[in-house]
DNA sequence: CTGTTAGCGCTTTCAC
DNA sequence: GTGAAAGCGCTAACAG
């Protein structure tokens, strides 16, 4: 700046006032600093400016288990469109679903002075949530509720599109339905079978726990699992997977053994459409949690010094069919 | 820090060293210190320190196209990862393939003082990646060649793996192949069909122009364009398409019209093998690709000031057959 | 209209 | 062993 200034024959205070488009700078001025702007390649230090304004980076940390399941890189990317429309850029970590990675990880991010952060946590342990250890810095969890911490958050309707799901399936005439789930310790996980548990009960249905296997982490364990379900004697005639790996595991085992089993999930992917077989999905858009979760997150940060109520947003679900059921 | 500093009866300086484990400090200062750190929960303003030392943030900034994309996403985490090791962020742009809006990102990642950038360009045009508008920051392209700039990149084995592709469906018998591909004044488009045209040039085959579709850059151009070239009165009897979402096209064209044309396509997917017909892919590691752009920015970075000329690195293909061939 | 001064939070250098 | 001064690149406030 200052060499700006020394080769437009000016003060550095008038290349600031020029970058700033003040009116009172006279038009010739302007266009001597502009030149020597261009010739000398300049810009402006943003992370100067922003310590003198007293502001922080525009940054916000987004942190997520696993970028490279579509949930996350949807999520992230509707975070990223709507922070870009405030001016405010994402910086992003991936836990690889490591609960001390991500407790390094938010250390890193809040030394580096990001204005707030949005957090998937990998686990129910939010301890290092907690806003002194945040430097009460304004936080969203996305996708699990706050566990002994106060936080705004961005939930999936994990209870009611599964109860829909399965409603369809007693709709369709099923008694037998079987339930691949995530481990209940799992928000998700234990709101799915609760979803699952809910529309049997009012159905007068029974749950046959041996048709209920938790713990199916990725696609092999959920076609496992399915394959002992099964061999059962008596095996279910219909099987609801509670995310979009299970599902997968589970039409690998039908399609392998051979089964009519019809099978329900919760998630859409890709493809759903093409697997030749019927498949009833629990949709909803990831895109919309991460756009959501950005809003929250902006609105507190212009928010003045007395703080509202944390506010919780739910993203709807809508169960579709594929394929002749 | 000064606030640190009054509460432990001493100067800023001090509290400064005591951050540096500065050896010279009486254990009885540093502990007061310390306790006044613990006590107002402080934290060093790393900002502030890199304006300082005159170093920049540690900070990359990562351009992509499209994070909806398993190939981006996939990248950005190999990319995450490495940049991890060594320290280093990631702050995410998505410029959802749009030129103009890859301008913008690109200037405003700069002006947030990046320590240097990783571009998968939107486009073939790179003079807003010209060195003098980066001020000189270290830049390395991903998936396309540099465009009258400098850079270091990292490409994908386009030409060879397509190549191979189609010696693969020639060896099979096939002397009719399809090519429906991106538009070919995009560098992956234009490497891929030179793989093409090579492969049946050494087998002596003609390449008949009428097989031969461009512009597809969705799921429903490339399934119309198919529908095309299947309703020819001589059909072509085999089928390569330039990426996934083209591959995806050509299977619900064949699917919904019966066609018994088998298909070939770049980009592994998933559930590739689960589509009840028969399959071959070109894969690779979108994930190495991440690595390799990072190690490459790393080296540059730690860098002294006389540059090495541009690198290239290469990542390999690999056929994979699905189904029953 | 433009320049000077002071200070954002930190650290290097030099003094005591 | 600790403190004071100066400055990283920028801008708000006050002069002129």
């Amino acid at each position: 700046m200052r060499d700006v200034a020394a080769m437009a024959h000016v003060s550095a205070m008038t290349v600031s006032r020029v970058l700033h488009n003040d009116p009172r700078i006279t038009e010739m001025t302007k266009q001597r600093v502009l030149n020597a702007i261009e010739e000398l390649g300049y810009r402006r230090d943003e992370t100067a400016r922003n310590l003198r304004l007293g502001r922080s980076a525009g940054l916000i940390g987004l942190v997520v288990p696993n970028l490279a399941n579509p949930f996350y890189s949807q999520f992230a990317l509707g975070a990223g469109e709507t922070a870009e429309k405030f001016g405010i850029n994402l910086v992003l970590a991936n836990t690889a679903e490591d609960p001390r990675r991500e407790i390094r990880l938010v250390d890193d991010l809040i030394s580096r002075r990001v204005d707030g952060l949005i957090v998937v946590p990998a686990d129910n342990d939010h301890r290092h949530l907690d806003p002194v250890k945040l430097h009460h810095l304004p936080l969203v969890l996305a996708a699990r509720p706050p566990v002994g911490v106060e936080a705004d958050c961005v939930l999936v309707d994990d209870f009611g599109g599964t109860r829909e799901a399965i409603r369809l399936l007693i709709a369709r005439g099923h008694t037998k339905i079987g339930f691949l789930g995530l481990p209940p310790s799992a928000y998700t996980g234990a709101e799915r079978l609760r979803g699952f548990r809910a529309a049997m009960d009012e159905a007068g249905l029974p749950v046959d726990e041996q048709y209920v296997h938790y713990h199916q982490r990725d696609i092999a364990t959920a076609e496992q699992a399915t394959r002992a379900l099964l061999a059962l004697p008596d095996p279910p005639t219909a099987l609801f997977s509670a995310n979009s790996r299970n599902t997968i595991g589970t039409i690998r085992a039908v399609n392998n053994t051979g089964a009519s089993t019809v099978l329900a999930g919760f998630d859409d992917f890709e493809l759903a459409d093409m697997l030749g077989l019927p498949l009833i999905v629990v949709a909803y858009d990831p895109g919309d949690v991460g756009q959501r979760a950005a809003n929250l997150l902006i609105d507190r940060l212009n928010e003045d010094d007395n703080p509202s109520p944390p506010r919780r947003g739910v993203v709807p679900t809508s169960v579709v069919e594929y394929g002749d059921q």
